[in-house]
DNA sequence: AATGGGGACTCCAGTCACTGGAAGGTCAAG
DNA sequence: CTTGACCTTCCAGTGACTGGAGTCCCCATT
């Protein structure tokens, strides 16, 4: 298989393939004509990949469970743990985008949107410190 | 007032204010040794982009708020539609990230995290199709 | 044999919003 | 005079790709 047939088949950007075999999480072996020959493995190391960064997890992350996913003494617990974390850090996200929701929201309904200037956002932003939200805090990325 | 003032009662790093000068966000002047001098108006934009960046806006977005801001003659329907965009990616990735926590939260409740290798996490990453989660999908930032 | 088109290859630069660090200049206190 | 806290610039790195340039390869058609 071609690069262009693997990434068909696995949903993954041709250039994505490249980059992961760049950073190592696959070694595709090389034709003689120096295209990259992908066996059933590496498509399913991909898709395998393609569904742990779907569901959020880093690159690193992806690397370690590929690494669990490929060792049979494995214990579960180290999987379970990564996915706790993450899990963790995933709920993080939504508490601070909720709260920046909820604080946009309000100042978007106190918003005439209108032809006049006079714009409570603006006035937010210019005065109010946001509570829970101040520059000390850790940003959402 | 230098930068070190301006940072702790704007509450930015001091790299970050450098940033924002580079990027001509803010342009104080400088002192006879070279030192940036900023005035109690460089530190209320400085504060105004700290609460914008805390909502989540893009460095674009709040040149344009600040812009917006120091207009007279704008209309507030100007400065609601960027909020009102913004707030929708916000849902978007409220949403996504909901998804994600939904699948994650079921699977770490499915693994023992014993000393076993047994592993739902590992044997869904390894075959199933996460519904709506798909690789096309966009992912969040 | 020439040509055209669709892949494939590498390499470099750019994204976003900073952040870290090196190497050096300035200033007030002890 | 030295110490240490500041300040300066400049360069590189982050994460996970993505875009683009320039070149090469393969197959089919003219």
């Amino acid at each position: 298989m071609n690069i262009g047939d693997v990434s068909r088949r696995s949903g993954l950007p041709a250039k994505t393939i490249r980059y992961y075999e760049e950073i190592g999480l696959i070694r595709p072996q090389r034709s003689e004509n120096g295209y990259r020959s992908f066996r059933e493995r590496d498509l399913h190391k991909l898709a395998f990949l393609g569904r742990a960064r779907a569901l959020g997890f880093t690159i690193e992350d992806c690397r370690t469970l590929l690494g669990l996913y490929e060792d049979e003494g494995r214990e579960s617990a180290q999987v379970k743990r990564i996915a706790e974390h993450h899990l963790g850090q995933i709920d993080d996200k939504i508490a601070q985008l909720q709260s920046m929701r909820a604080t946009l929201d309000h100042l978007v309904h106190a918003c005439a949107g209108d032809h006049r200037p006079d714009c409570p956002i603006l006035e937010d932003l210019a005065q109010k410190i946001p509570e829970g939200l101040s520059c000390e805090s850790e940003r959402v990325r």
